[in-house]
DNA sequence: CCAATCCCGACCAAATCAGTACGGATTCCT
DNA sequence: AGGAATCCGTACTGATTTGGTCGGGATTGG
């Protein structure tokens, strides 16, 4: 059902946590340690260093070395999206992989118009992702579900 | 990479084989068995008919059983999205399982409105997913993009 | 110089997925 | 009626992927 993995999951979450601190009054630290985002959020410790490394690869991040080093936010918030977080974790997003190379299977021409069309549903996919920001998922939700219900919902429900 | 399963592609080939072969106006016969569509489609026959079965389940597909039997579309294509396609397969659209039951690892509550997040990016994909209709994905691609960006983009929220 | 911290690659266990096999039920055709 | 074709369902197995671990090196601050 369209999953994402669980670290882009934890990603999100540390990100998410970092944002929400950041944005926090008494943000009095805004640089922490690899061990302490794993004690804070309750993740298992090696599992977020490799994320924070994977996140500050993409430079979503900055990492400081050394004693007292730690993660810090490189942008803001605003300016970092859901679409990000899980490109830097996952690799470039695409649904399928019959879209970049040769697939073998995919031997019958006549019926690979689809393909073309599959590369819409992922552009659609990577809108949607692109659409929210860090900094909309670190504030609580206000108003938004009358929003999204008035627009979206049409199609999928009915079960008959 | 927010991956649909292998079973989700292939199900969503078949249909939209399905359709196509119901839009050309030479078809002759749109009501097409299990080895038959195995046969069209190159993809191995036991997991042909297993995606058809669901399908059929769901409702999207009519089965009619004995010998000269076979399956066939019960709505328009434009009626069916993608979304009820991967609905049907997959079972119900959801990037996590945080969601809906009390997960142990979610234990820090203070960080957790990122949960009531989440659902909006559920949302989310799950409009992208419904707007496109089996209908376009056997068509030649037009026109679609515009479709696209007015209904998508606006809903979810501008980054800024 | 020492300790804390990030960094990196390789490795392992477990979950999930794709596919198979077999047996049963239903309908058509002879 | 009988037999053949077809859909239906469950259970099983092999392979891929995922989540997580371990150990050692590089870099910085005190």
């Amino acid at each position: 059902m369209i999953r994402v993995t669980k670290l882009a999951d934890y990603g999100i979450l540390l990100m998410t946590w970092l944002a929400w601190r950041k944005a926090r009054p008494g943000g009095d630290e805004l640089r922490r340690s690899a061990a302490d985002l794993a004690r804070e959020t309750g993740l298992p410790a090696p599992t977020v260093s490799k994320l924070l490394r994977l996140l500050s690869r993409a430079e979503l991040l900055e990492a400081q070395r050394g004693a007292q080093g730690g993660y810090q936010l490189t942008r803001d918030p605003a300016g970092i999206t859901v679409a990000n977080i899980i490109e830097a974790i996952e690799g470039p997003i695409a649904l399928m992989d019959c879209l970049d190379d040769t697939a073998p299977d995919c031997d019958v021409q006549s019926l690979c118009p689809t393909r073309t069309n599959w590369d819409r549903i992922n552009q659609a996919i990577l809108t949607a992702l692109s659409s929210i920001s860090l900094e909309e998922m670190a504030t609580p939700q206000r108003g938004w579900r009358e929003r999204m219900s008035s627009a979206l919902t049409p199609t999928v429900g009915e079960t008959s």
